[in-house]
RNA sequence: GGCGCAUUCGUCUAGAGGCCUAGGACACCUCCCUUUCAAGGAGGAGACCAUCGGUUCGAAUCCGAUAUGCGCUACCA
């Protein structure tokens, strides 16, 4: 390759990073650590309405948290700096004047107003709409007067009429349009901020983007956009437009599915690497096996070319199965690491706990280890562990088939075991407890389900030995206590 | 409405003319393991490859039309 790939991701901070353009930096990012290029980030920020300093630092922050790193970008600088449209707002002008000079463009003075009635009009005679060039040859005169008015000009962009434009789309192929689709774009508003179209193109050239990977809704703007490179004498970069990422109806994916902001998928517990694994294989794959890719694996295979065409439904099922086989995956100490901030959040554990606290969130994180799918499950599923006090219902001390009192002897048998056993661990609990079942006429489902729920305050819990082993021979007895005081008076259920 | 893009199990996908009576994964069902829940193991069900027509000895794979979905059609990006 004789030049250096240069890619770029361009959000613009009008809201938190979602996992359509997560899943675009993705790519973008692979593409360029494949090839040995460059990644840069550039922050599209002419949105002076909806821009906000928090939303920059809330994709910033989400786009680290992928794993994500970039070469040149807002925070970072770098040799084609300023990396903030609203920055480069000098360049743009000098362009959009060129434009002007060459007769490439021309100033026009319709009104919003105006442009919607004639919208409204083609509208209801069943007609495209194109923009009827009024300003096109406007004389002296009708200027002074639009200028007397106080009217702002906009500057548009004249597209050729005839032929048509193709492209070579690095995932679609060859993608043709008729010129005479194509409208005069508005490519500096009135307020002077270029618009997508405009911006976009002289950034990407003059930043030296040699690929411009973006999502397959801006298929439609590129015919536009190499218009303005071929006005302005620029050579188009390389296009792969990605195909788009859905909810599981299929439509564009949102809040309303459970989750669209790569922030919300942090919260909810989902490891960073899972993420990027399961982005990649939206719309990416490598073979019809393998689908497990650390982030180096996915540098290594990642191709262009085989990236699919079809828009992709996200499956929070599958990501959660692929995130709890990564949390497997994890190494016990890993995994405490991890889970910590969720267990404070929840506040299970202080905030800068002493060693002996630590120790026992070591001892109890590894029961729960294989049953974990997503980090921020772990308060739930361990907070008995912590609390001092349990609450539940009396009733589910009696297991199915059981009596009352069968369930009263059964949390005696384990009252004496705890108190007599010489060594409070798993052998010596499970030698104690287990052939108390045959003794009472009980299965062990059930007698190990009504010590269960006394020791655990409920129905689901890790293996119960190895609980109680943890909990201790104080709070195991405590409970116990407890329990049968709880327990519901006479009479089967 | 116009134009563009897309169309393989519910979902993610493999498939680049014969290897496909279509393979894998998630989810689902059954069984095994078992102390509940997970995890794990073994099976199963699930796609007439959107439809119709064409090219070819042969098509999921090539071509065309139709249908459906999505996108664009902004002084938003």
């Amino acid at each position: 390759m004789a030049n250096r790939v240069r890619v770029r991701l361009a959000p613009s901070p009008t809201g938190p990073l979602h996992v359509g353009r997560a899943r675009t930096a993705l790519f973008n990012w692979l593409f360029a650590r494949h090839n040995g290029g460059v990644f840069v980030l550039r922050i599209e920020d002419t949105d002076r309405q909806r821009s906000t300093e928090a939303n920059l630092v809330s994709i910033l922050d989400s786009l680290r948290w992928l794993g994500l790193d970039w070469d040149e970008g807002p925070d970072i600088g770098g040799p084609y700096g300023p990396y903030f449209q609203m920055q480069r707002l000098e360049t743009y002008r000098q362009a959009a004047e060129r434009l002007l000079a060459n007769g490439a463009a021309y100033k026009c003075y319709c009104s919003v107003p105006e442009l919607e009635a004639m919208r409204q009009e083609a509208k209801a005679a069943k007609v495209a709409f194109r923009y009827p060039g009024r300003c096109l040859r406007l004389t002296r005169e009708q200027i002074a007067q639009f200028e007397a008015e106080g009217r702002r000009p906009v500057i548009r962009f004249i597209v050729p009429k005839e032929g048509t434009t193709t492209f070579r789309d690095m995932i679609h192929g060859d993608i043709t349009v008729n010129n005479s689709e194509l409208d005069d774009l508005v490519i500096v508003k009135s307020d002077g901020i270029p618009t997508y179209n405009f911006a976009a193109v002289i950034d990407d050239t003059t930043m030296e983007m040699t690929h411009v990977i973006r999502g397959d809704d801006h298929i439609a703007n590129t015919p536009k956009q190499i218009h303005v490179y071929r006005a302005l004498g620029y050579t188009p970069p390389e296009f792969g437009h990605l195909p788009m990422i859905l909810g599981l109806d299929r439509a564009k994916l949102s809040s309303r599915h459970g989750a669209a902001a790569v922030t919300d998928f942090a919260a909810m517990g989902y490891l960073p690497e899972a993420m990027m694994n399961y982005l990649a294989l939206l719309g990416w794959s490598y073979d019809d096996k393998r689908e497990f890719f650390s982030r180096e694996e996915l540098i290594k295979y990642f191709d262009i070319s085989r990236v699919g065409k079809t828009g992709a439904a996200f499956s929070m099922q599958k990501l959660e199965w692929m995130n709890g086989a990564y949390v497997r995956g994890l190494s016990p100490d890993a995994l405490v690491v991890r889970a910590l901030p969720f267990l404070q959040e929840a506040g299970l554990v202080s905030a800068s706990p002493p060693p002996s606290e630590l120790a026992y969130v070591r001892q109890v994180m590894p029961l729960v280890h294989e049953r974990l799918k997503r980090l921020a499950e772990v308060a739930e599923l361990t907070d008995f562990f912590f609390k001092e006090q349990l609450e539940y219902d009396g009733a589910l001390l009696v297991g199915k088939g059981m009596t009352a009192d069968q369930s009263r002897l059964a949390l005696e048998a384990a009252q004496a075991a705890v108190a007599s056993v010489d060594v409070f661990n798993v052998p010596s609990l499970e030698a104690a407890i287990r052939p108390q079942a045959e003794r009472l006429g009980l299965s062990t489902g059930q007698l190990f389900g009504t010590i269960r729920v006394a020791v655990t305050g409920r129905t689901v819990a890790p293996p119960l030995f190895e609980t109680m082993a943890v909990l201790g021979r104080e709070r195991c007895a405590r409970r116990i206590q407890q329990a049968l005081t709880k327990l519901p008076s006479g009479i089967p259920r």
